[in-house]
DNA sequence: CGCGGCTTTGATGTTCATCAAGTAAAGTGG
DNA sequence: CCACTTTACTTGATGAACATCAAAGCCGCG
């Protein structure tokens, strides 16, 4: 029965199923699960078997790492419409990093050996599927190298913007990292982020209410990102 | 005429063609061009349109990116097996990142619209390279957070250990990078890795006569690596 | 209500970048 | 093939950027 499920508005057609015969596309609407999480819940950990491809429906999590004292790095934020699932996911039994909420967030799940031998099937899916995890991961490494080649204050400018101009498209958001998840994105310590905010504060280049921020010069920090 | 083309017993095939039909393995033998670059040659830069699939048969390439005032960024180095293409090269255009020869090496060039015509048509052939795709992207990304999460002394630990045991093998080998092309791929300066060269060579670690290393003391580098 | 985690600020110190200068090596043109 | 230029390498001196350590206020939660 095409579109007898409850997703046939669901982003995650328009998003990488378009190529889909409708009959498959059912198997996989009905054979999906949807998990809701709330902040700070996880999705899957370091090391979890990969039972599942996940996709983000609604809300935003973090992918991110603990080393052995316990420190974590966050790889990235997911938006909405982005596989949560890399591409290890095919190549890997196990999960080489771990996913939990920032936001109240939706994720979808798939059967890893449904999605595998689906896209054993049917090739078209499986390229659109390939391309779409490409972007992802290539998104990611760029972004990386990004964060990398700027200093403190840059790191910040940066990550402020790409909240603001990416994720929350609106120049006011409510921050959905702690000041040390923000320093375990971009690589610095906790004490400099809550610094450079400060100094962002007083030059009334941002508005800062606890969690709640406020682009206020856009134009300057968009210098400071580029020059430092 | 299947195993009639001179790479029958190339390692792409090994590689990932192991589940593909000899009929389309000979197709892609004769319309494959093997080129052959000499350290700094440049295999595709920045915004070349992507015309064609990369594969490294032999030697050892850099990719990187160049910013606006001409600083490198190297991203990894590809050994003998790996794909220099990344995932992207099925999602863009133009490619974002530049690559170029540190050793003499040879390249295998597949027109990427014939990939991509193969791809949509063995799934099988599309599954695989999706999972070689997907485990080189995934290897630069910890790498990237490997180096990351480490000071100057552990990056370039780190670094000497990665040429010695995972690329060459070997105790004794020649650094194909120039200092300055180390600091570029660790994100510190070249003086710093100059200065923690000598610290190593003074404290026994590591022996150098210009490019030639000798790796003397692996464990103590090791922990220099893991707790900088 | 008290404990633990998050945030903030200040004082201090280390690490590493920057600047400068000199040597060695490698490419370039007459 | 040699003078010349350029690039790579090396060391030292200096300072800025950022981490670390310490302490206190704040908030939420059991």
């Amino acid at each position: 029965m095409p579109n007898s499920c409850n997703c046939t508005n669901c982003e995650l057609r328009s998003a990488f199923f378009e190529s889909f015969k409708e009959v498959q596309q059912s198997i996989i609407c009905d054979e999906k699960i949807e998990v809701a999480y709330s902040p700070s819940q996880t999705v899957f950990k370091v090391g979890d078997t990969v039972k599942y491809f996940f996709y983000l429906k609604s809300g935003l999590v973090k992918l991110f790492k603990t080393d052995r004292e316990g420190n974590d790095q966050i790889i990235t934020i997911a938006s909405p419409f982005d596989f949560v699932s890399l591409l290890g996911v095919f190549s890997e039994t196990h999960h080489s990093y771990s996913v939990s909420a920032i936001e109240d967030s939706v994720v979808c799940c798939i059967g890893i050996d449904r999605m595998k031998s689906i896209a054993q099937q049917n090739s078209l899916f499986s390229m659109n599927l390939m391309e779409r995890l490409g972007a992802i991961s290539n998104k990611i490494i760029q972004e990386s190298l990004e964060i990398r080649k700027r200093n403190a204050h840059g790191k910040v400018a940066y990550i402020l913007l790409k909240f603001s101009e990416e994720i929350y498209q609106n120049s006011v958001f409510n921050l959905p990292l702690s000041r040390r998840e923000i320093a375990e994105y971009i690589g610095i310590t906790t004490e400099s982020v809550i610094r450079i905010f400060s100094e962002f504060r007083k030059e009334k280049l941002i508005r800062i209410n606890g969690k709640e921020i406020e682009i206020l010069n856009e134009e300057t920090l968009e210098k400071i990102s580029k020059y430092g």
